[in-house]
DNA sequence: ACAATAAAAGAGTTTTTACTCGTTTATTAA
DNA sequence: TTAATAAACGAGTAAAAACTCTTTTATTGT
């Protein structure tokens, strides 16, 4: 899974913000930090591209924080993945060839493109409201112990 | 798939020594490098660290170069992937998270470990023995056109 | 012995990714 | 109407990954 750090971040706090705000509360990003992990000041940045990619809506002032509209919410991780790093985890060639397709392919292309389709339906489908039931009974988790 | 650039062009460097060196002739840095369409110098660096791990054989002077004994023709992609990123790929977290296992699970760590078990297993049954034939008569490539 | 060849080694530079922090702007509630 | 709160913005620094280049060492054929 090629994902940058940044994006690992990103999905986290999508998680978990669509896990603590279904009744339209708003997070501060000081404690999606807190809930993810994750270094503070850096999720605040991430949090800022995420909102202005749309991922994510966000209100200034107290009371403000992040959230997430009816159209965030029924997102997938493979939407964050798009957002933040780009297309390339979806179509780059696996060996890191610039050109790699049918006609011209990699050694492993074919097999690549198998798990790599694996990979974009479980990411497609892997919606944020699937994860909260899980998160809220403890079966599952966004940060260490 | 979370290898690095410089594993890209390890296995590329790797899968092109086997399809050359067959009859146990070497191939020099340089013809490597032109070969995989990589960056001459990082990848005589790339293949000495290669050399270093066991992955390939070297030998200095004219007449030196590269190529694969008997032990390192019988290795698959896994191997490389464990010898120049280590065991990150096999066994991190796909959401980062330092503890991530049965018993304390990120969200997506059921499907991630599908996904990662069908990897391990493409690319440790992925022997450069394999690839050998279809490059020969172009059916596949290590570089663009 | 020596010139040519090729890897090994060491010490860089450049680029990208990760991460920080002070300042400004918007919002709320007292 | 002001103090507090929280995101937005800008401009960084730090660390890691990618990549270069010169010098040294080993080997070969002449």
């Amino acid at each position: 899974m090629n994902v940058s750090k940044t994006c690992e971040y990103a999905i986290r706090a999508m998680i978990f913000i669509a896990q603590k705000c279904r009744g339209g509360e708003k997070i501060s990003a000081k404690n999606i930090a807190a809930g993810i992990d994750a270094p503070i000041y850096f999720t605040g940045k991430i949090l800022q591209d995420m909102s202005n990619k749309g991922l994510v809506q966000s209100a200034k002032g107290p009371t403000g924080g992040f959230y997430l509209d009816e159209h965030s919410w029924h997102g997938s991780l493979a939407d964050v993945i798009l957002a933040i790093d780009g297309a390339d985890f979806f179509t780059k060639c696996g060996l890191g060839l610039k050109q790699c397709s049918e006609s011209h392919p990699c050694p492993i292309h074919d097999s690549y493109k198998k798990i790599r389709n694996d990979m974009k339906n479980i990411l497609g489908n892997a919606r944020f409201e699937t994860f909260v039931k899980k998160l809220d009974t403890n079966k599952t988790f966004l940060r260490s112990k």
